[in-house]
DNA sequence: AACATATGTTAGAATTTCTAACATCCTTTT
DNA sequence: AAAAGGATGTTAGAAATTCTAACATATGTT
């Protein structure tokens, strides 16, 4: 039996993960900063000492997100050789399957309040996220990373899973009465992004 | 010089445009009631007796924005001849267009509030834009509109051109150093997309 | 042990959504 | 043409929310 607390311990982690699961639960719009105070354990004005606003919450939880999916990436595309299509494929199977996963966190981070174009540590993330594909195309290549023509497949190839995640969590595939499958439709496009004709 | 009315005249559409422009201006999260019946010229009570409630004034706007760009992307494609490349591609950037000349718009559509889906408007409206797509293919491959290769073949090209629409406006391009030329890129997925092999 | 700092609470102002009760205008029926 | 009745708008206010200010309690440093 615990003994209640005046101080919670890590308080940042703790509101940061009560946001992240009620984001991923109503969604990022109907986060409040009641909801995760609550759901943290604290009063309302608590989570003030560590976000200076909702958006900054919110923000912390985009991050961790993206850390997250940067690392689903890096496992996907470790399981096949670097360059190889497949590798590609699989990448790019990571990507959408975290966005179906954890629909609300995928959403809040690419639900841009002008906070993030300028948040250096955003850019950062996503940088580096954008790059475990682009290694990839490097290898396979032969050319640096920030090659322009590496840089133009990787935006395509970004391009096609970025979409085919927001159509999936909106449910516009299934809305159009269009049946799937993920795997072969990724593989296709690779196919297709990675010829040279 | 105009008489102070009591009756706005039309207030539904004058309340529809006026979010629509705060939309556009502010994001979609930060339109209020209060500002558009500020912008409209009537107290905050008065939206009530055409909108049930917020949702239902964005889903207005919204479901109007669908509208426009289906318009938008029919003059695209009858540019070119049915079932052409060159009408593919220009249905795409008409697309990617929209997006970004009404990204407020463009983004409240696929930002789903659990009732967009359910919402048979919003369903047939998106569909309708999807078809302008499904019917060049449809000539294309002399194909009815609803076989599954057309529509799986019409998937990809979505998922093409509502991916880059999203990276665009959500400023990725850019912020991964990557000049890119629509045009080009578009003509470029269609072809992919287009061929057989 | 006392002070300084970090961390949390309570109280409250400002804003927002939405409802209820009331006011005004317009249309239709006699 | 007058009155009834419905449509359309207003004012007032309750409940929820964000965020601040002032206060309280814990922690750890000297």
């Amino acid at each position: 039996m615990k003994k209640a607390r005046y101080h919670h311990g890590d308080l940042r982690a703790g509101l940061t993960e009560a946001a992240r699961l009620l984001v991923e639960e109503r969604g990022p719009e109907r986060l409040t900063m009641s909801l995760a105070s609550r759901a943290a354990g604290v009063s309302t004005a608590a989570p003030y000492r560590y976000f200076a606003d909702r958006d900054e919450l919110l923000n912390a939880v985009a991050l961790e997100g993206m850390e997250r999916q940067r690392e689903a990436l890096e496992a996907g595309g470790a399981l096949h050789p670097l360059g190889s299509e497949a590798a590609v494929t699989a990448i790019g199977l990571a990507y959408v399957n975290f966005a179906t996963r954890e629909r609300g966190v995928f959403r809040l981070m690419f639900s841009l309040t002008r906070t993030h174009a300028q948040h250096p540590e955003m850019l950062q993330k996503g940088s580096d996220t954008f790059d475990v594909l682009l290694r990839n195309l490097a290898h396979r290549y032969a050319l640096p990373m920030d090659d322009p023509a590496i840089l133009a497949r990787g935006l395509k190839l970004w391009t096609f899973v970025h979409g085919l995640s927001f159509l999936l969590i909106d449910d516009k595939v299934s809305a159009m009465s269009i049946s799937l499958d993920l795997h072969d439709t990724l593989a296709d496009a690779a196919r297709r992004f990675l010829r040279d004709d």
